[in-house]
DNA sequence: CAGGATAATGAGTGGAGACTCATTTTGGAA
DNA sequence: TTCCAAAATGAGTCTCCACTCATTATCCTG
């Protein structure tokens, strides 16, 4: 979990007062967007930072780039839980744990089925189909996973259910139950 | 497939005018949000028909009354797909069609994934999930589905994934991949 | 074929939300 | 301290869209 950057990619060193106020706008929009979605209004993320509106458009020039900002971050730390896991059992554990936080991670959950396109990250989210390529082949050479599987069904059943869970509100019951008939569909026969 | 209807539940007859607008209104929404989604405009809706915007709102008093008219006939056919199979293989056969229909039927989607609460149609989904939930029982009788699969997780499936095809712009083979995965999970070990 | 009821029309209203910019405030180098 | 470039401010613009309503047109009944 590292933390908010207060400088932006490259340019002059900022004054101190625009760095406090990129985090205040950060933390802010990291709680807005993934309490409401990226639906969220930018009026809603100033009044949450403590400024105006003006000055988080001066930050970050359009709403997009504030998304695409925190989903950022949000996508590393995903891509970190990924990397940490492995064995028979991490993809396992990294798709249980995705589907449960996808109720408070709604931005994620946006991003992800947009490819990165909305906020023009597909490197980011290349990383991390990298990071779960490297748990599938680890859990098919522990044969837990049928190598007949490959990553794009793989990436397909993630953002879906994910994304399922999150819109359709599941309870941790049927989030079980339905992750069951995913993980026994790609356990070998 | 049954006919527009070209009147309103109850009420006096229409005028001969209004019900040749009230169908024109219905075929030219099932188009449009088709095609673009429960987000197009009415505007749209009433370019599309050849009637001013008025019109459609005098026939449908507000955007949801609109979707509710359209996704009631939509889910009509679908249930009544799902009537049509049986068998072992019934469930996989319907599953299939619903995700391959889903890159031209975003409103069905949309629809169902809100449980039908976006548009009062909360009977018109339960009925959907009675159908697929005969499915279920046939297949399972068959033994071509594992007992202790249950229709809850089947209907989170099923909205989950045609969900994915249709927003992740799945292509043909990865739909057939991603479905592998699934019906091999559902299948008796 | 009148004439009143029904329906169609489309400019207008209201609200939401992204984004702008003239003005004011503030940081920090000299 | 001085002073100006950097930054903050927030009312205002623009656009989009759901929805309204006074006016006009069209049915259809007697």
């Amino acid at each position: 979990m590292e933390e908010v950057s207060s400088r932006p990619a490259g340019g002059p060193p900022l004054r101190a007062d625009a760095q406090r106020n990129r985090i205040r706008i950060l933390v802010a929009a990291e709680e807005v967007f993934t309490e409401t979605g990226p639906g969220a209004s930018t009026e809603e993320v100033a009044r949450r930072a403590g400024v105006a509106i003006g000055t988080v458009f001066r930050h970050f020039p359009t709403k997009g780039d504030l998304l695409g900002a925190i989903m950022k971050r949000l996508l590393a730390e995903l891509i970190e839980s990924a990397g940490e896991r492995g064995g028979g059992e991490g993809l396992f554990e990294f798709f249980t744990e995705l589907t449960a936080q996808a109720s408070y991670k709604r931005t994620v959950v946006g991003l992800l089925e947009s490819g990165g396109t909305a906020v023009r990250l597909p490197e980011a989210v290349g990383h991390l189909s990298e990071a779960v390529g490297g748990l599938l082949s680890e859990a098919q050479a522990a044969g837990t996973v049928s190598p007949s599987v490959e990553l794009p069904e793989v990436m397909a059943l993630l953002v879906s259910v994910t994304h399922g869970a999150l819109h359709g509100g599941w309870d941790a019951e049927l989030r079980e139950r339905t992750l069951a008939v995913v993980f026994a569909g790609l356990r070998p026969r």
